[in-house]
DNA sequence: GTTAGCACTCTCTTGTGGCGAGTGCTAACA
DNA sequence: TGTTAGCACTCGCCACAAGAGAGTGCTAAC
């Protein structure tokens, strides 16, 4: 479905008004503000090609056009490799407060804010799963009898805690030397691989220490495992500043979904595998029932590794350009500063 | 100001209708649903004599009566000593999950969204600040050079981990001696203690491990303190199935009021001193300038010392029978929980 | 292919009148 | 003196109608 110069031109100025306005727009007033150098009456066939095609439509007959999911898909498909234009956001981005979280959690959380500011629409940040963490260190600290604080660190500064209760009494002495074995044996080795030893040092001397073993088997999967905890979301009420969300019934369903956030993770999640931003217009999300919400959304990475995803969530009549520029520039940022981070744990 | 017995039974009754339907309520209808026996001109008499009292309004002429911040606060004052009837909410209780958190952020979590469930209010609680909490153990694990991650462990399993960067390098070995050394020297002293000997130390051996000790003393200091990060609000979405929240404009404030966490922490700490619930109603909330909204808050302890604030926040218009009675459960199944906790840490 | 003209459609706003709920006041009653 | 019945009055709510305004689609002419 290929458009001519002059419908793609029309299709634009009708997007570009919708967006800045939210209101539909007439024949009359397009001809005007964009300066089409055709009457109205032309205009009119144009845009009545454009619904034949199913990128305009109509919310009833005497209104304006507004662009459909399809019209806005189109739009964009022009836009992401052609963003430039975007200076005035560059100069609030150069204003906004730099991200200085000291921990990973709280990176991730300044990192959905910062999106929310600057894109005026609901931040997500989805935290790294940490594919290519390493073992580090791990520490048994004995609390009381048989409690046990498991603190599992990795390569990059990732902290994992745990309380357990052991059947059997262990001495500190024993708990440490316990972990300077562990230090030696699993030092700088991937996580997939600390969790293969475990197991087969679990199976090979099945005495002592088993059930320790076992907990620290499970704390370095929670290092890796991701759930509602490690979903950032940020400055969702700036979505209740767009009109369209002024009807009540839509505000309840966009809250209920934010509040669900295993779901937002299964639908970030969906974006990882690929490359660069995606835009996943109205309709196009699967999971996410609120109607008129585009996402925006992105992938970080450590090193050469896509570890996570971030985007924004807003209503389908967002500043896409701007928008987009946000979520490159940000995905670009954290991926800096997580590599930033993983660096200072590799090099030893 | 009191009341005789039959005008308190009419505001009581103004009340009780009120928050189970929202609408206000007029002479003959009141007569007829709750059985006073006598007639609607009698109940025009008291309720005018109430309102002149400033316990009932109205919203104009011709509507029924509501009642004001004043008539709840009496409402609630009579209420809250003979707590019972709430059978109920109790055995809504006993179906709701339990709390099961390993970590404490976890279980703070858990409890707010506990909160909110059997509320259907937000729920908020804020973390312990752990006033009591003891030193236990640190850990000082070098990663690149001059990057040192220090984890600081609390009697109460609490782990506090922060990412420095010394000046000088620093040996494994080095840091195992001085995490020995301070092992030493301070556990089990309380936090203010730890700080203090902190101080006394830098000021004596001035030369080595200065730089280490300054971070330490900041790890120690952010285990005990409190920022927005330590603030957990669930299910603020239910407070959209008030119709009181139906106003757009509300919504907006409500939302953004939730955002502010640190705001809203200033305000949750207010009631900290005090003992058992308190009900915040309407215009009595100083910081909370979202106007129809009420809390009712408690404190939670771990032993004998109030460490934390938990409560719901929600529409004046609450079931503040069942709410109180949710608050003041969640309250002490926390403490409990906590100071199970705590024992595990304490006795050694 | 483009344009002007025109009838038509549909929403939105404004105004009007009736309905119903509820009040406040007055006068009568126990 | 407290209680009650009666009644006029107020006010919000709703349905309905009328008119304005915006914009369309179609037709015929350029």
């Amino acid at each position: 479905m290929d458009l001519d110069e002059r419908n793609k031109k029309v299709l634009q100025a009708v997007i570009d008004s919708y967006i800045s306005t939210g209101a539909p727009i007439g024949s009359n007033v397009l001809c005007k503000r964009y300066n089409f150098g055709i009457s109205p009456a032309t205009m009119r066939n144009i845009m009545a090609d454009l619904e034949e095609m199913g990128f305009l439509s109509h919310p009833h007959t005497s209104a304006g056009r507004i662009p459909t999911d399809q019209g806005y898909r189109y739009y964009i498909d022009g836009l992401i490799s052609t963003s430039n234009d975007v200076d005035e956001i560059d100069g609030q981005i150069r204003q906004a407060p730099a991200l200085s979280g000291s921990d990973v959690k709280e990176l991730m959380a300044e990192a959905s804010q910062f999106l929310a500011t600057l894109s005026h629409c609901a931040g997500v940040v989805v935290a790294p799963n940490e594919p290519e963490g390493q073992y580090k260190h791990i520490e048994f600290v004995r609390l009381r009898g048989r409690d046990v604080l498991i603190i599992f660190v990795t390569t990059s500064g990732i902290v994992q805690n745990k309380l357990i209760e052991l059947d059997e009494r262990i001495s500190q002495h024993d708990l440490n030397y316990f972990s300077s074995y562990l230090d030696e044996e699993l030092e700088l080795r991937s996580l997939p691989e600390v969790r293969r030893r475990l197991v087969e040092q679990m199976q090979e001397q099945k005495q002592v220490f088993t059930g320790l073993m076992e907990e620290t088997y499970r704390a370095s999967q929670e290092v890796q495992g991701r759930d509602g905890e490690h979903v950032f979301i940020g400055g969702a009420s700036q979505m209740l500043e767009s009109p369209e969300f002024a009807n009540v019934e839509k505000m309840r369903a966009l809250f209920k979904a934010f509040e669900d956030k295993y779901k937002l993770l299964k639908l970030l999640d969906r974006s990882v595998m690929a490359e660069g931003i995606k835009v996943f217009i109205g309709s196009e999300n699967p999971y996410f029932e609120v109607q008129g919400c585009s996402m925006v959304v992105s992938n970080y990475r450590v090193g050469a590794n896509v570890v996570g995803t971030l985007g924004v969530i807003g209503p389908t009549r967002m500043q896409y350009k701007q928008v987009i520029h946000v979520v490159d520039y940000t995905a670009k940022l954290l991926s800096r500063l997580l590599g930033e981070r993983l660096q200072k744990g590799l090099d030893r």
